[in-house]
DNA sequence: TTTTGAGTTGTTCGA
DNA sequence: GTCGAACAACTCAAA
């Protein structure tokens, strides 16, 4: 029998959204349960006193553009986005008081140094008598949920893919809410500027190339993933590999900053209906399985950034070379195509997933420099950078991470480009004053004879580098490095 | 509890 | 140029 209802009374009140790491309108469940209520609050607020990592620049700009494109779109459903600076705790309590909330709405956040804080406000505003309620969303599951047969963490990719695809149980993404109706009192609330945040570099302004790149927002990462499924999943599998061409999803930032979830790419893959072979798409749901591995990761080890997940590596001599460093940091070692890599990386925000592991490979087995040094440049360079997937590949490049690869696997930097780069097409892109050297010697400029090198117009160690380090003597040098911390144990 | 098969992404050497 | 073996054993996950 049908009974009449009203609503419940709290829906008679406006209700508050706390954007984050979710910068979207569509497949936001605190967003859609906010629109149920008589008005809705949308606020953004620029944590001064964060318990994380504070973003790095990259991301910084990133979100810069992304909270304005959020910004509108919310405006076009009804209601402006509420900017404010300083520690939720307060901000939040304050904001109720000033609208009449009953209730406040997020979408988790899994980073652990975040945990605490927001599960205390939550707890506190329930004890106050509102609802405090937070949804998933950000990733495929509850990356502490998954547990081996004895109980532990997984810390294989594989198994833990095993367990968790079947699991997965795609339920179909929520549309955007229809229409928000602003609070009364929203002409009067306090809101801060973007511009006042000073999210965007100024002196000097490096971001043209990031601008060139990308569209942050939720309208760009939709777009990605069309042109992704329309033109780039034929072929995936094995060209994802190939940095020289335009092959990846390039959904990284986008669902670094939430404005795409991993449900909206697996419901739109299911239902793209082009050329695309099964292996193709197993590879790229594969790809988004690393990420949710990369949370499970963390989440079982929060200090998974900081500290070796082996402690063997505890004493592990890496070596203090501020040069080297620098010169990993700007492209110029020598190695052209870690040197690409790493300009590429400057210019734009992102580097080719093939040659984040080769200059991370040179970076910790050629110079011998700690990981961590690696991880906190990608930290604040890299407009996707996430503290999961940033931490839990550095330590599988060094070695050190849950199922690293084995210390004998050094990635030769010129076989690398030879075999990914054939054409050195990447290379020429991001190395420009290589760009006349024939393919046969684009990996090794220095093997290159006088005359090749006079009519590309290189000059090694003038326009160009020598290597800063020998390959074969640095593959000797971190082999008996990785001997002496096994010997220790 | 013990056993067993498997494990993202490589390189070098020598035939 | 191509191929297989060695690298060096270890940890994980499931049966």
């Amino acid at each position: 029998m049908l009974r009449m209802e009203r609503d419940p009374p709290h829906l008679q009140d406006p209700a508050i959204v706390w954007f984050r790491n979710d910068l979207r309108t569509e497949d936001n469940a605190a967003l859609v349960a906010a629109s149920h209520h008589s008005a809705a609050i949308p606020v953004f607020i620029r944590e001064t006193n964060s318990p994380a990592r504070p973003l790095g620049a990259a991301r910084a700009w990133w979100l810069h553009y992304s909270l304005s494109s959020l910004s509108r779109a919310l405006e076009s459903l009804g209601t402006p986005l509420i900017q404010l600076s300083g520690d939720p705790a307060d901000l939040i309590p304050d904001l109720i008081r000033k609208t009449g909330a009953s209730a406040v709405y997020w979408n988790r956040r899994y980073d652990p140094a975040f945990q605490s804080a927001d599960s205390a406000l939550k707890a506190g505003l329930q004890r106050d008598g509102f609802i405090a309620e937070s949804f998933a969303g950000q990733l495929l599951h509850e990356p502490t949920r998954l547990r081996t047969g004895s109980g532990t963490h997984y810390k294989v990719y594989s198994p833990f893919w095993r367990a968790l695809e079947p699991d997965v149980e795609i339920r179909p993404p929520l549309p955007a809410p229809e229409s928000l109706t602003p609070v009364d009192t929203i002409s009067s609330l306090p809101t801060e500027t973007l511009d006042s945040w000073h999210l965007l570099p100024t002196k000097p302004d490096w971001s043209g190339g990031l601008a060139e790149a990308w569209i942050p927002g939720e309208a760009g990462a939709h777009d990605q993933l069309t042109d992704f499924l329309e033109d780039r999943m034929q072929g995936y599998a094995d060209r994802r590999d190939i940095p020289g061409v335009d092959a990846t999803s390039g959904l990284s930032p986008h669902l670094a900053a939430g404005e795409i979830t991993p449900a909206q790419i697996f419901e739109a893959l299911k239902n793209t209906g082009n050329d695309a072979s099964p292996a193709d798409r197993t590879k790229f749901r594969k790809e988004i399985g690393w990420r949710e591995f990369a949370w499970h990761l963390l989440s079982n080890d929060p200090a998974l950034p900081d500290k070796n997940h082996n402690a063997k590596f505890d004493k592990f001599p890496w070596l203090s070379n501020a040069a080297a460093l620098t010169a990993w940091q700007k492209g110029l070692t020598g190695y052209p195509v870690v040197d690409a890599g790493m300009r590429q990386l400057w210019q734009t925000g992102w580097m080719h997933n093939r040659v984040r592991m080769i200059v991370a490979s040179f970076l910790t087995k050629h110079l011998l420099i700690d990981w961590r040094e690696g991880e906190s440049w990608f930290w604040d360079t890299l407009v996707d950078a996430d503290p999961a997937s940033n931490a839990a590949s550095w330590q599988w490049v060094a070695g050190s991470g849950a199922d690293a690869a084995p210390y004998f696997r050094i990635f030769n930097p010129v076989l690398q480009g030879e075999k990914f780069d054939p054409d050195g097409d990447y290379v020429r892109r991001f190395v420009p004053e290589l760009a006349k050297m024939p393919s046969k010697f684009i990996h090794k400029p220095w093997a290159a004879p006088d005359a090749v090198l006079d009519t590309a117009g290189v000059r090694l160690g003038d326009t160009y580098p020598h290597p800063i380090i020998d390959h074969k003597l640095a593959r000797t040098r971190a082999l008996a490095a990785y001997q002496q911390i096994k010997d220790a144990a």
